[in-house]
DNA sequence: CTGAAAGCGCTAACAA
DNA sequence: TTGTTAGCGCTTTCAG
């Protein structure tokens, strides 16, 4: 690797080969074909900007070809397994375009995703993927009067194209495995299965919530309001949620849909303090993955979502902009428990 | 919200005045004090720039100032914790600095490292930071030739700045804990502690040994050497070195020290598929953190490193560049296990 | 207190 | 096959 030594350009390589800068700049940014520069000249630059370690200016670049090769992620946080895959995905898809991803997490504040996209349009950003905002109308108004290709990841925004997992299908079959999985015999009122956390106004938890209840009406006959408690995202209100729920019950119901994975994770810190045995009773399912899951006292089915899948399709989105706002859809993936057999004392 | 219409410049911003694209360009980045500009002037200014939605394009003042605002940060994935929770501290951090984080993984492989970095200076970013990397040593070079300023972050690089968490602290209070809750009355050869996992010439490694060693001798007059198992971070030799180990004591020892996420992922692997009562008899530690751990069937001590801390001491040596080279560090943090009782049956 | 003008490093017509 | 030239939108002397 040539260590860059002073700050170089391309007249200062022009110079040193005995040419115009203009010739340089196409032997470097790969235009030096349709622009029939001989290939003995090209190769002559590049090797020389090697061995001398230069490299473009891309600010320069970018100012001069209004691009930049940089392109957005914009998500509410970066510690959460589903945002971090994606985030993983989203670099190697980015990367293997040759486009450098920025990935920046707003905390769910409107005002900072705002902030954020403008910051990010001021860099002439390419393309723009959204995933989990606050305020995704605002963005895409934003982004439609920038002419800034976007896409929303996870989250529908009427007006854009958005990418997302077919969340009645996953809760559906997240729900039948709570059901296959349900103890025998536990009595009322305990011997129902409650829906836990999630915004029943936000599409995303509509649609859970209506697979939810779909699955119960087909293997119940009925599904009671009561048994969706769409309390929302906070960790607190989960904990306070399945706290009055036992309270009300007298203990744990036969079966648990946490609706998230920061959902799950709250239940769990009430679950854990129980005793073992009501642990063993309760039939649990999340949907999210984390793959601690399958490592817990209790188990848990769980559903992935397929963040490969959603950032291909993004890009592909954005790469064949339809005439119209597309909204496409991914399945994901189950992860059923363990069996609870392993789970036993064996001696 | 004012949507940007068209390109729009400072040059049209003047026009609109009635007055010089410099005065324009000095009230709008707040330097007009400084250059005595009318206050009132400045004002409509600023103004107007708001209500036509106006964006400063950030590369043209780039390629000016010869900076970005960008700050790169370099790590190896996205999807673990440390990394994720480093992202996030490392966002609110330069956010509040007025910098874009520009985060990028990289894979652990040097090359997709050094491509990286040379991206990143393209757009002449502002300052580098890099964690976890495959070939700290070559970055270093190349940054320091580039006169890039840069610090890394949980690992130590000769010639560079660095801010590690005090591995040989951690360890020593993780394998304290461990010695803490050691379940009574285990025979030989099964009463004894042992570190798994991590690559002993590693510098983050050999100083958690040093510590579980200091730690063992402390309390037990001495260290076998057979106790320390460092087997590199691969979940594949982790878990064939669990496997051996129980093979070769005939059951689990008296205690685990697991030397880092990903290594205790894979013993709990094993762990996981024994009988309760062998689980129960063993007592656990992790260099790492993960939430989930507290809610393990098998109670397991935790370190965690202070991110946020890292973090803003890395700015710290990036805002206050020290002489020579300085090595810093931080103390973690201990996540005991939760209490073994509240684990037992109740009924 | 403000304006004119040069130039950051690059690309893309247009000439040659 | 290559060179000349005019900007991209901004900041920054330097003059006024």
């Amino acid at each position: 690797m040539p260590k860059p030594t002073q700050k170089q350009t391309i007249y200062d390589i022009a110079q040193q080969i005995g040419t115009s800068p203009s010739t340089v700049s196409a032997a470097l940014n790969g235009t030096w074909k349709a622009r029939r520069i001989k290939a003995e000249t090209a190769e002559r630059i590049i090797a020389l900007a090697g061995q001398m370690g230069y490299s473009v200016n891309l600010q320069a670049r970018g100012l001069r070809t209004a691009r930049s090769g940089l392109v957005g992620l914009i998500l509410p946080e970066h510690n959460n397994r589903f945002f971090s895959d994606l985030s993983q995905s989203f670099t190697l898809e980015a990367r293997a375009r040759g486009q450098i991803p920025v990935i920046i997490a707003t905390q769910r504040d409107p005002k900072a995703e705002m902030q954020t996209v403008q910051d990010l349009l001021a860099y002439s950003i390419d393309a723009l993927f959204v995933a989990g905002a606050a305020g995704p109308q605002q963005i895409s108004a934003f982004c439609q009067a920038a002419e800034l290709p976007h896409v929303f990841i996870d989250q529908p925004c009427p007006g854009a194209s958005s990418v997302i997992t077919d969340n009645e299908d996953g809760a559906r079959r997240l729900t039948r495995a709570i059901i296959e999985t349900l103890q025998p015999a536990i009595a009322p009122p305990r011997d129902r299965i409650y829906l836990i956390g999630g915004d029943g106004r936000l599409h995303v938890s509509s649609r859970r919530i209506a697979g939810f209840r779909a699955e119960i009406e087909a293997h119940f006959g009925q599904c009671d309001d009561a048994q969706v408690i769409a309390c929302g995202y906070a960790p607190e209100m989960a904990l306070a949620s399945i706290r009055a729920l036992y309270d009300q019950l007298g203990g744990l119901p036969a079966g648990i849909f946490a609706n998230s994975i920061n959902v799950f994770e709250a239940l769990l810190r009430f679950l854990v303090e129980l005793p073992e045995a009501e642990l063993q009773s309760v039939s649990m399912g999340c949907f999210d993955y984390d793959p601690y899951g399958e490592l817990l006292r209790v188990p848990v089915h769980m559903i992935r979502q397929r963040h490969r899948q959603l950032v291909r399709t993004a890009y592909e989105l954005m790469d064949q902009p339809p005439e119209h706002p597309e909204l496409v859809t991914v399945k994901p993936e189950l992860y059923p428990a363990p069996a609870r057999a392993a789970r036993v004392p064996a001696q």
